[in-house]
RNA sequence: GCCCGGGUGGUGAAAUCGGCAGACACAGCGGACUUAAAAUCCGCAGACCCUAACAGGUCGUGGGGGUUCAAGUCCCCCCCCGGGCACCA
């Protein structure tokens, strides 16, 4: 019998594909603990990439262990189907988005069941471009306006030529578009909608620090991206001006304020222009800085630009000491950081040490180290300049001089406070979420301008807002919508006067920031979800997904989040409680992608090896957090493999279904070691150190890598003992219990193999809904090991010793062998270490 | 520059708590089966030295140092690759 895996595989999908509620969970009284297994929606690009395979395969062996350990189990899928994609295929093929987008889901979910994939299709599926989906956006939009946290505003945005559209700054990827890795994103001044996502700032970071279940490397991530920094505001003011407002410098270090020489200002700091108006020189040499500034901004080099600046000819007073200080333009300050402007200290700190040098600016030592005397001291620390704090005091710091640079900083800010000057403070690098897009394949914004009332909103009862369906797509003139009269004409819901519908559309990172709460209750047409179903459901306990949207989706998703809870829709604060994060696919060394022409399809492989074998390479060749080469030569290794599974079970699995016959069809009993034989005991315990260890990499570590490798082991072993098993060395009891039992522990990985197998050996019943196997321990131990023998820690032999052995029975064992003596021979021995039930070491001389 | 990963045979990898380095595979080589090939099955396989062979020896987890009876694993320094952040005041 060969193994035909397009045949088997057919079969099943139809039988899988004819149960609707196969995958479904069940009622939340069911009793059973909860378990909410969820993968990254796909975009519906119309195929499934590697990537996706690798992804899903992972999540789909999870699901399936934990239904067989019990666990009411949600496993959800839907499609993040708004986006640009879908309206440069309908400027390419002249096909309507909706049209195109649907049919893509529809080719993408008939891949995605050929691979066996255990997903709820008929209680969770959501397409984000439908309006059931989409009008939620805009409810959820309006409780934002209601609460604040969306608001409009004029303000410099990020602009891609390609995308015809604005970007949020975490759409920016090294100045460049995220989508177009090639296309410097450009500034535009343009009035916007934003989320107030800042106004969770402190919680989005505090939040990471209770999250032990997801990656370092994420919460890192965020953290910079968030970047709180703690610090001092301080009012320099303008000599010799009454009517020039002080300027407001940020600073961290205000105990070094003393050391200030000058100030620093933005190229693009009002003050600037101001002065600039009057003083063309500066004007010029200004204008210089901002273009270099965007320049380098936008290759990426800005923090590499060489620093220069120019004075403004005026002075700025230090509130502290009254001092009168310089106050320059220079290329190093951000308009957009902190207050624009700063107090430059070269002594302590880097950049304002290297202008200072460049311009000559006095260097004024005012911190030094807390140094002993002794000869531990570190001197280097007396170079400058010195950026310490933690071990600092401050010098020539009039009153303060003395304290430690902590305490001091505390301290100076207070007092600048009771002096009406400056206060502590905080900044973000977080700025707020811009959502509004040009573009017309998203959900509208539900907003209406009317010439009495300005914005309104429109009212819940009208939602939803229907994007039209039959509209001229192009690349050009601003949103798509606004060229559609019968959208944006409509009468104000205030008044009834004509008015103008907002015509941009929302982010697609609005759609999926929520999307795993609508999987609660996908049907609901009342409300985005119940309450009750996300409660029961949430946290999800493990998200799976790729690394990429660390500082997109899973941020944006986080707020979101913060936002229900605060409305009193959900409990929870934060999404998830566990993130995996799986490696990339790579093909000779490189991400697949059409422009490298090292694409796999995963068709392809299907056809060839069947969706079972490219499954289970996708989770073999490597443990699922490291990037993965695809081998193809390694899908057809995985193909043999579950060839001879297929074989070996197929040859014996009439004499298992006689042995049912004989117990009337009730369960065999587990084979144990009573009335056992040689052979049946040691196969049975291994068996049962795979049950163990496969048990044991799925709960714990992920490393279905090994897994893999362990039923191989096993697998191996069968094949070794098929004589034994044909000609009764091994009891057919246990021949029964080792193939239902390799079946069950192959089931995650391979289900439509094992589904095939399972009824092949007698048994009914869907598999993923049978126990987990569980391992014996005492059948799993071995009776006698082997220990190694060390001189010197090289390795001399390998002695078997009883399982229970003691020390001193190990070393006797040791010291008799042949090798041992002869190595030993005319020599001392020193010293004796023995490792009970690992290792004997003999130190000789 | 800072913060994360990672570096182990020809290749993907394993070694989970300091205890036999290279499990399990891929590719390769040899054999069986076959008229032949494919498929399948059995076997060999880190490098080097020595040997007719058996046996044996030396080296070996990016490099250098250290701790230890014992280091891929722990400590210090350095190199390379991937990712993130970066004049953030």
């Amino acid at each position: 019998m060969r193994y035909t895996p397009a045949e088997i595989e057919t079969r099943w999908q139809a039988r899988w594909d004819a149960d609707p509620t196969l995958y479904a969970a069940e009622p939340h009284s069911s009793g059973k603990p909860k378990f909410y297994c969820l993968e990254m929606l796909p975009y519906p690009s119309g195929a499934l990439h590697m990537g996706h395979v690798r992804n899903y395969s992972i999540g789909d062996a999870l699901a399936r262990f934990m239904w067989m350990r019990g666990y009411n189990v949600l496993h959800p899928m839907g499609w993040d189907a708004f986006g640009l994609p879908a309206e440069n295929a309908a400027l390419k093929n002249n096909t309507p988005p909706r049209e195109w987008t649907l049919r893509n889901i529809e080719q993408m979910k008939v891949q995605m069941r050929r691979i066996g994939l255990s997903y709820d299709w008929a209680g969770t599926e959501v397409a984000t471009c439908l309006p059931d989906y989409y009008r939620w956006n805009q409810w959820f939009f309006l409780k934002m306006y209601e609460k604040g946290l969306a608001y409009r505003k004029s303000s410099k945005v990020n602009w891609c030529p390609q995308c015809a559209t604005v970007l949020a700054n975490e759409q920016v990827v090294g100045g460049c578009c995220w989508r177009h890795e090639d296309q410097l994103v450009e500034q535009r001044e343009l009035e916007q909608w934003f989320f107030r996502i800042t106004k969770y700032a402190d919680e989005l970071l505090d939040g990471l620090d209770t999250m032990p279940g997801w990656p370092e490397k994420v919460r890192t991530m965020q953290r910079n991206w968030i970047g709180r920094s703690e610090g001092t505001h301080v009012d320099f003011a303008v000599a010799a001006t009454a009517d020039t407002p002080p300027i407001r410098v940020f600073t961290t270090r205000v105990d070094t304020i003393f050391g200030a020489t000058s100030v620093q200002l933005a190229p693009e700091h009002p003050l600037v222009k101001q002065w600039a108006q009057t003083d063309p020189t500066l004007a010029t040499a200004v204008e210089e800085m901002i273009a270099q500034q965007k320049a380098a901004r936008e290759t990426g080099d800005i923090g590499n630009i060489e620093k220069h600046g120019v004075s403004t000819g005026k002075k700025a007073i230090n509130p502290f000491n009254g001092e009168m200080v310089p106050i320059w333009v220079a290329n190093y300050i951000l308009a957009d950081y902190g207050t624009g402007a700063i107090m430059s200290v070269p002594a302590h700190d880097e950049r304002d040490f290297e202008f200072a040098q460049k311009y000559g600016l006095p260097i004024v030592r005012v911190i030094a180290p807390s140094l002993s005397g002794g000869a531990g001291d570190d001197t280097e620390d007396l170079a400058l300049p010195y950026t310490g704090e933690a071990e600092a005091v401050l010098i020539d710091s009039g009153e303060w001089t003395g304290e430690a640079c902590l305490e001091a900083q505390q301290k100076m800010a207070a007092f600048a406070q009771q002096n009406a000057f400056g206060e502590k403070t905080t900044t973000f690098r977080l700025k707020d979420w811009g959502v509004s897009r040009q573009r017309y394949w998203g959900t509208p914004i539900p907003m209406i301008n009317c010439p009495d009332h300005g914005l309104v909103p429109v009212p819940e009862d009208q939602l939803p807002v229907l994007l039209p369906e039959k509209i001229e797509i192009t690349q050009e003139g601003g949103s798509p919508l606004s060229k559609v009269p019968s959208f944006v004409n409509v009468p104000c819901p205030v008044c009834g006067k004509p008015s103008r519908r907002e015509t941009d559309t929302m982010d697609t990172f609005v759609d999926s920031s929520w999307y795993f709460y609508r999987y609660t209750d996908a049907r609901n047409t009342r409300a985005p979800f119940d309450s009750e179903k996300a409660n029961y459901w949430f946290p999800i306990d493990q998200y799976i997904g790729g690394v990429e949207h660390a500082i997109l989706h899973l941020i944006y998703s986080r707020f979101w989040t913060k936002v229900m809870r605060d409305i009193g829709l959900i409990h929870n604060g934060e999404p998830a409680e566990r993130l995996f994060t799986q490696g990339m696919v790579i093909k000779d060394g490189a991400k697949m992608s059409k422009s490298k022409g090292n694409v796999v399809s995963p068709d392809l492989m299907i056809e060839k090896y069947g969706a079972d074998s490219t499954r289970m390479y996708a989770l073999f060749a490597a443990p699922p957090d490291r990037d993965l080469e695809w081998q193809e030569e390694g899908v057809a290794g995985i193909s043999r493999f579950l060839s001879r599974v297929y074989r070996l079970t197929t040859k014996f699995s009439p004499a298992i279904r006689a042995l049912h016959t004989q117990t009337h069809g009730d369960e065999i009993p587990a084979a144990g070691f009573a009335n056992q034989t040689p052979k049946g005991e040691a196969l049975l315990r291994l068996l049962h150190q795979t049950i163990a260890k496969i048990t044991e990499d799925f709960s714990g570590r992920w490393h279905f890598n090994t897994c893999i490798a362990a039923i191989m082991i096993l697998m191996n072993e069968i094949s070794a003992q098929e004589a034994a098993l044909e000609n009764g060395e091994i009891p057919a009891a246990t021949m029964a219990e080792v193939f239902r039992t390799l079946i069950l522990l192959l089931s995650p990985f391979a289900p439509f193999l094992a589904a095939e197998l399972w009824e092949q050996i007698g048994h009914s019943g869907v598999l993923f809904r049978q126990p987990w196997p569980v391992a014996d321990a005492d059948l799993a131990r071995e009776s006698e090991i082997e220990i190694p023998v060390q001189a010197n820690g090289k390795l001399v032999t390998v002695i078997r010793v009883p399982a229970g052995a003691d020390e001193e029975a190990i070393k006797t064992a040791a010291l008799a062998d042949e090798k041992v003596l002869s190595r030993i021979a005319g020599k001392t021995i020193a010293k004796t270490i023995v490792v009970k039930g690992k290792l004997v070491n003999l130190v000789v001389k």
